[in-house]
DNA sequence: TGTCCACTGGAAGGGAGGGCTT
DNA sequence: AAGCCCTCCCTTCCAGTGGACA
């Protein structure tokens, strides 16, 4: 049978053929439920730009799955249509720090933005910093309306590459004779702020928002609505989508897991051939979501990372725990060899024990032993042969599938 | 109370890689 | 082709540290 063909027959038997898109955090629906507050206090803030004043900065913050990047999309979506009918000279551009991580690359897309002709664009690397801030300036200039841009985890810009970003981006509005900027800060970490200048914190966070984590009644309300425009009642329960919210509830009140946990239980339920989605499913594509997590986690993990998460499971597997940052980088040296790469030095070791351990692939904690020194305590917070599985698919490293580590390289 | 261990983590800088300018 | 610039990944150097032990 035709692949294809195999594929049309299946999809005459989903359970679910409306728009899927509506079933995805990525969506943004017409109605935001009991965001109403945010949306209205972000407008007001906004709504000076309609008449060519600078809107404020705006730091917005909040736990992940609190709606934040949906209020921002949702007002600025809005705001799009309203200056699109009135001309007016308004335009805002969205950029998610996790991507665009570094003074150069804020201001090459900012600058893009502007750019019609592709030869005429800022490329990813190679011009000065200088030449790339001056062509912004002319670009804004030309435009000479209120831009605004939007800085989403803007916690990954100033851990990676400081607050230069942000003070050349406020100080940009005394340079444009025509135009003016406007930053919209979004973090689910309020801690940066405390890492920022005191000046450009102050001019960052002008007004502020916090979002609030959404109860389960609130996340029920919210997959209720999302039920009812993908027009998929007959699918989902009421009891399910209660069972989701609340699911997601004890997560932190996480709006994006709820709605990932409702199109998963969904897809669940299709493959099984069932009528209606079940609570049972429910809890799978719940286990199912943690792990492809995980595994997610790890294959998107450099190499030398890769093999320091190695290190630490395979010493687990060999019943230690608690392991130190010394008994680490001693098996990582030699499996690093085993597979013929340069073992980097311990220094760089403990950068990736804290990026792992912020990842939460592993649990570091540091621990003096008084005289006995001070290092951090290790042990895997992740099941030991999924994640052995999911690093060994790496193509350098598929030697490391069936391997044991003889006792003496943990044991002291 | 001072010493000392086994690191931690900041700072500075090297060099490779990608790309532009002259 | 040579000279820059920027980012990324890494090394080297080193001051700092919590707490058991003498």
């Amino acid at each position: 049978m035709n692949l294809f063909e195999e594929y049309i027959t299946k999809k005459r038997m989903r359970l679910f053929t409306g728009n899927r898109e509506i079933l995805m955090p990525s969506y943004i629906p017409e109605r935001l439920p009991h965001r109403e507050k945010e949306v209205s206090r972000l407008g007001e803030i906004l709504a000076p730009s309609l008449e060519g004043v600078k809107p404020s900065n705006v730091f917005i913050y909040g736990k992940t799955g609190t709606g934040k990047t949906a209020v921002v999309k949702y007002v600025l979506r809005d705001l799009e249509r309203v200056t699109t009918v009135h001309n007016l000279n308004v335009r805002s551009i969205y950029l998610n720090c996790e991507t665009v991580d570094t003074h150069y690359s804020v201001l090459q897309n900012i600058g893009n933005f502007f750019m019609k002709k592709w030869d005429e664009r800022i490329p990813f690397t190679g011009w000065p910093m200088e030449k790339v801030y001056e062509t912004v300036k002319d670009k804004l200039n030309d435009f000479g309306g209120i831009f605004i841009v939007v800085l989403d985890e803007i916690d990954k810009l100033i851990t990676k590459s400081g607050d230069d970003v942000l003070y050349h981006l406020l100080n940009l509005n005394d340079e444009l004779t025509k135009a003016r900027v406007s930053l919209i800060g979004i973090s689910n970490n309020i801690q940066v702020t405390q890492m920022l200048d005191a000046r450009v914190k102050s001019r960052l966070s002008q007004e502020r928002i916090l979002f609030p984590p959404y109860n389960a009644s609130q996340l029920k309300d919210i997959l209720m609505d999302r039920v009812r425009l993908a027009n998929a009642e007959d699918v989902f329960s009421e009891e399910v989508i209660g069972l989701c919210a609340a699911l997601a509830a004890q997560e932190h009140g996480d709006a994006r897991r709820a709605i990932d946990l409702l199109r998963i239980s969904l897809e669940m339920a299709e493959r099984e051939g069932a009528v209606r989605v079940l609570p049972r499913h429910v809890y799978e594509a719940s286990s199912q979501i943690e792990l492809s997590c995980v595994a997610e986690a790890i294959r998107t993990l450099p190499i030398q990372q890769k093999l320091v998460l190695l290190s630490i499971l395979l010493n687990s597997e060999m019943g230690k725990i608690n392991q130190t940052t010394g008994e680490v980088y001693a098996t990582y040296s030699k499996i690093a060899k085993m597979v013929g790469m340069q073992p980097v030095t311990q220094r760089r070791v403990t950068d990736f024990i804290s990026e792992l351990d912020s990842l939460g692939l592993i649990s570091a904690s540091l621990k003096s032993f008084g005289r006995y020194g001070r290092t951090k305590v290790i042990n895997p917070a992740i099941p030991v042969d999924e994640a052995k599985e999911v690093i060994t698919e790496d193509p350098f490293l598929e030697d490391m599938k069936n391997i044991k580590l003889p006792k003496q390289t943990v044991l002291h």
